[in-house]
DNA sequence: AATGAATGAGAGTTCATTCAT
DNA sequence: TATGAATGAACTCTCATTCAT
């Protein structure tokens, strides 16, 4: 399921194998924290429960990882790229700094959709391990600013905007995220985007 | 601290005190709970730490309350009794929707400064208590969505704005908070609040 | 329920109520104590169980009884002399010793499916109070072997009869209780009790 | 100690161990517990005293045992099978039936004064786990009944000897185990069992 | 005599981590 | 590299008993 172990290594705490083996074994257990931790949350998941999961040894799991806390935090450095990569080539196509916006938000909606545990154990890395968190939300802020900041060069966008703006939209597709991606998904992605959309184009005043 | 026991009480898991002295003591539990929530999170918080920071003794804890998911859960409830509380007042004041949305924020950053354990309560509540969570959110957004729509009856804003404005505006002012309120209080308030407003009331594209 | 709190006082650890309104009081405690015992055990039974259950407060237990052991023992007491005094007229109508032990045997049935608590009680005070349980049996075998004694001399029992007999006796009846009075209770308690005497007065052995 | 731990494992809350080392520990933890059950009843035997009497650490105890109340089950179970397998080969060498009845008391009462702590622990489960005492008892009794029905078809009994003779024979060797087993040890086995037998044989009513 | 809050020792249990094989 | 037993600190919760009113 991981898709960047390196970027889960650069985060520390990850012994890396030396044998195919070592590989397989490494992969497997990271896939079985992700569901763990999405479904128990981080205190309710116990290292045994992963390795039982994984079909290892409870000890092999100290051959990869120096710590619960370790493998934690590979698994949000993990899915904080993976989010990244699934959003960014969305926006790759839009015609327009807003519809850029528009692909985002849809492409994250239906990201959240598809891997709900992503959601959790990001945001749960709030509590668990703060740095992991601010630096999640911090580069994803960063992105989005530095789309803003095209779409005010392109002419597409008002020229008096920065950092606030995102993390004002940042914060909508959270919250969009958590309650039409993640507890409720009867709505259609579509309508959602489409919505919120407007409110950023044109905002909620009613024009004369 | 806790503003309305009554609140909290509510939750369950509470035992009214019948004398005055209980009531004090119910009272100490609960500030020094919410300090210790506050700085440490739920899990690194251990109920003989609740009642040492209270001054009484350890199974005095268990007079008034069930369990410590049960203390938890009675101050996420009162917490968010009194961020509605401050919030409320603020917007009564306020001429039109779209100035009560900037008070809302302007009042909630301001409260986010001032009791930055509240947030993390309140947020943690998604992963020790999730309906608390949940409660939370979706009676916030239910009072904006009516602010909106008085808005909309006053025709100061468009008329096809619902629930989903409701959310996306929340998570904006939750963000803001993080960003803002908690983790860097260096920018005035009202700046935030002002870029806020004028995303919220015309949106980012840029005029003709 | 109690018929002699003069005989569980004696038994040491109550303090004797001065006023009726104390007696009422006392009362209520052994009538909870023994259901509570009876029901749950004594070590699931939990003192302010009892005083809830007798509808007292919880501090008004010390009030008459020194600890949870103490009214444990003044409940064997208690019951123990109930056995006794139920038994002991039944066998008084009995016209020779092999009729009185089936009397004493029916007598016995009978009052253990009527008390199922007490067998309880007497029994669990092997572990909670062994002196109590030792007095109980030690007293019971005592009458029975002074009954065989009496049967003896009256020439209807084989002349060397003693204290083995009587414990032997004490153990089928105690026995053929729990089988027949508490956990099965379908059989007549007079088929019981007519087998058991034919196996006394003649046993078991085929006669030529 | 222990003779049959899959006996104790069959009882459920028992973890196999997969290794050597396992089975010296578990085996080491089940004589431990025997002796501290025996010695100071459930209630007051604690798991660490069971650790500390090992020589293990309290944490050893939870990979081998779900439960306080699963090593006691365990070792009800183990205890009632080591009875049964003391009292079986004396009985088989017995020519008759009254024989074989003499023989198992006699065998059992040898029994109780060697290990005494099995006659606790077998007692209290009474209180502690129900089902395991009644299972205890249930196939005690029927493998008396068992025996009986064999006196009757040799001809050796009355005809008409059933389960209720199988619950007073047992109640009498309990009751005789208790006195003149555990309690006072004095007399010779062999009176006690001589007596019983006579009993058992030609009841107590005196010949013409 | 009655009330109910306060106390704190003590229990069972969990689990991250280490270690020997 | 893999295994699973061993470790013990730490935690939540219970409850008999005491105390102040």
């Amino acid at each position: 399921m991981a898709t960047s172990i390196e970027e889960a290594a650069k985060a520390g705490g990850i012994k890396a194998p030396r044998t195919n083996r070592g590989q397989r074994t490494l992969r497997k257990l990271l896939d079985a924290a992700a569901l763990e931790f999405g479904e128990q949350g981080f205190h309710d998941t116990s290292v045994s429960g992963i390795t039982r999961r994984a079909g290892t040894a409870l000890g092999s799991f100290y051959t990869y990882f120096d710590s619960k806390d370790a493998i934690f935090r590979a698994l949000v450095a993990d899915m904080s790229g993976r989010v990244r990569d699934h959003v960014g080539p969305a926006i790759q196509a839009a015609p327009d700094a807003l519809a850029a916006e528009g692909a985002a938000l849809t492409a994250f909606l239906a990201f959240a959709r598809a891997h709900q545990e992503i959601y959790r154990i990001i945001d749960e890395a709030e509590f668990v391990d703060p740095a992991s968190f601010r630096a999640h939300y911090e580069s994803t802020a960063r992105r989005i600013a530095e789309r803003l900041r095209k779409g005010v060069a392109d002419g597409a966008l008002r020229s008096d905007i920065g950092e606030i703006e995102a993390w004002a939209l940042m914060g909508m597709n959270v919250f969009l995220g958590l309650r039409y991606g993640v507890w409720d998904v009867s709505a259609p992605v579509s309508d959602i985007a489409q919505t919120a959309n407007r409110l950023i184009a044109e905002g909620l005043a009613k024009r004369p």
